[in-house]
RNA sequence: GGUCCGUUCGUCUAGGGGUUAGGACCUCAGAUUUUCAUUCUGGUAACACGGGUUCGAUUCCCGUACGGACUACCA
């Protein structure tokens, strides 16, 4: 595989789509495993649907994934400039050869003639079957036509699909699929505001940009026959790259796509950013906002169609850089499972060294306006290190050792609260309140002597003594909850739950 | 409707003409943890269907069913 040049080409019509990450970890893994470059373009050929800030939202996302651009948009490059919008000419000048070569043609036909076409045939396309009953330079004479371009005629060029041809893509994960030429339509490559459709831009700068491998989603497979017979018109059939049709992300639920609606509907997010519609104000969730780490979603990711063929799970990016190839990639669509998300979360989460637990916990407390020393942040994150799957964890079950419970479980409360318990603790507590700070060992055999003391085992009044201190039943180690709280603390605790709670 | 693509546990998947069809997530049970979580052990659970080829098919071929994508002057 000699100078392998991918591209990831998305549209900047709103935020990345998560399936759209996975199009550009596919190719960067493809890039970086064969020492290749990753180029970004970005096609904005349409400028109905251009929407401010999504270019900026790629990148950032990209960015955040830790998926390097080596070339292209936001970095420059040979073969600049890699915004499709800008390279208008390029496309106009191509299109206008295949014109000359007989491989295309122009049509002015309005949108109410294509409807009557389509009306007068069931399922009539603009095709070698319909195209002659149509308004175009293979039916006006060249005067005419000329006319009406001078005259301003709003037209549109369309390639001219030969007929009874058989066209092979030979797709890298498909294998070989034939299509018959005379199913195709006489796709518009020039649209009648002068800018490129998808399919010639496409082509044109594959070229250009000399990509050696196209990788993109299942949803272009019907239209690369389409590609194909492009290249072929243009001469570069020997230059043509190599493509592979990557399988779509499916729905958890049910079948199909997957959507923004279904992520919405379950409760997930679909985006890798947070992002804003700058039209209607929408704000949707990301992944990062929702405490996904970047290391976590592209382990996932890459597993969503892919494995090494191992039972290995974990992989870093460079261990997946060095396993991965395109052989191994499936053909059928994979559902996207959210619990094998927070799954691969966990794991990163919890592998990450105690100094990154401290720093995060030292953000969300710095977001409450706590203070506090990193000795003590140290104590709590080792208590909770084992269990947190988001970082917002480290708050949510961290936040009793910064502020006494604000309620406590009621149902908790009727079960193991009891006149037993009372008594024992509130001996405890005058113990206790004796000893500012207090190790987990001590706490225990005050505890027991405390329980002791009233005729009582001190397992039968654990759970009342975790109700006081922390609301519920939950939580993690009792003795080192009450060492990181402290003597004072614990019996101020004790001395509220006791006087709340009859 | 037409064209194309696909189909192994609920999910992600390994495998491949003769296997106890393997792993992970989820789930369930047990052990550990005087709680919960973790951890450990174990369990439930799959080759869509019908033909053919073959001594033998989940694996190869054909068909059917089901699912999906595409079918725009969107990408």
């Amino acid at each position: 595989m000699e100078n392998v040049r991918v591209r990831f080409a998305p549209s900047p019509t709103g935020a990345l789509h998560i399936g759209g990450v996975r199009t550009a970890l596919y190719n960067f893994l493809l890039a970086r495993k064969t020492g290749g470059t990753m180029i970004l373009r970005i096609e904005d050929t349409d400028q109905s649907r251009f929407v401010p800030g999504a270019e900026e939202y790629i990148l950032d996302s990209l960015r955040w994934a830790g998926i390097q651009i080596d070339e292209g948009v936001g970095v420059g490059g040979p073969h600049a400039p890699y915004r499709q919008s800008e390279r208008r000419e390029i496309y106009t000048r191509h299109a206008q050869k295949l014109i000359k070569e007989g491989h295309a043609y122009t049509a002015f036909d309005t949108e109410a003639d294509l409807e009557a076409m389509r009306q007068r045939t069931p399922n009539a396309q603009y095709d070698g079957t319909t195209r002659l009953q149509m308004k175009n330079s293979l039916t006006l004479s060249e005067a005419e036509v000329a006319k009406k371009i001078a005259t301003g005629e709003p037209y549109v060029i369309r390639i001219k699909i030969p007929a009874n041809e058989e066209i092979t893509v030979n797709d890298l994960i498909r294998g070989e699929v034939k299509v018959d030429s005379s199913q195709l339509d006489d796709k518009v490559l020039i649209k009648s505001d002068g800018m490129p459709t998808y399919h010639l831009a496409n082509v044109v700068d594959d070229y250009l940009m000399k990509i050696s491998h196209v990788i993109r989603g299942e949803e272009w497979l019907p239209s690369a026959p389409l590609h194909l017979l492009l290249y072929r018109f243009f001469g570069w059939e020997k230059e043509a790259p190599r493509f592979a049709h990557l399988p779509l992300l499916l729905k958890p639920d049910g079948n199909g796509k997957l959507s923004k609606r279904d992520a919405d509907r379950m409760g997930f997010p679909i985006f890798p950013l947070t992002w804003t519609d700058p039209n209607s104000g929408i704000v949707s969730p990301g992944f990062r906002e929702a405490g996904y780490l970047p290391e976590a979603m592209i382990n996932f990711l890459a597993f969503l169609g892919w494995n090494p063929g191992t039972t290995q799970e974990l992989f870093s990016m460079q261990e997946l850089i060095g396993a991965f190839t395109l052989e191994r990639v499936g053909k059928a669509g994979s559902k996207f499972d959210i619990q094998k998300a927070q799954w691969f979360n966990q794991q990163y989460l919890r592998s990450m060294p105690v100094s990154d637990h401290v720093a995060l916990l030292m953000d969300v407390l710095k977001e409450h306006q706590i203070d506090c020393t990193p000795s003590r942040a140290n104590q709590v994150v080792t208590a909770l290190r084992e269990r947190v799957t988001f970082p917002k964890d480290f708050w949510e079950q961290g936040k009793i050792f910064f502020q006494p419970p604000q309620t406590f479980d009621k149902d908790a409360v009727s079960k193991k609260w009891s006149a037993d318990a009372i008594n024992v603790l509130r001996a405890f507590g005058q113990e206790v309140i004796q000893q500012r700070s207090i190790t987990a060992d001590e706490a225990k055999g005050m505890i027991e002597k405390a329980a002791s003391s009233q005729g009582v085992k001190s397992g039968q009044i654990l759970a009342a003594l975790r109700i006081a201190l922390t609301g519920g039943l939950s939580g993690p180690d009792l003795m080192v909850t009450i060492e990181i709280l402290g003597g004072v603390e614990t019996a101020r605790r004790i001395d509220h739950a006791v006087s709340t709670l009859k």
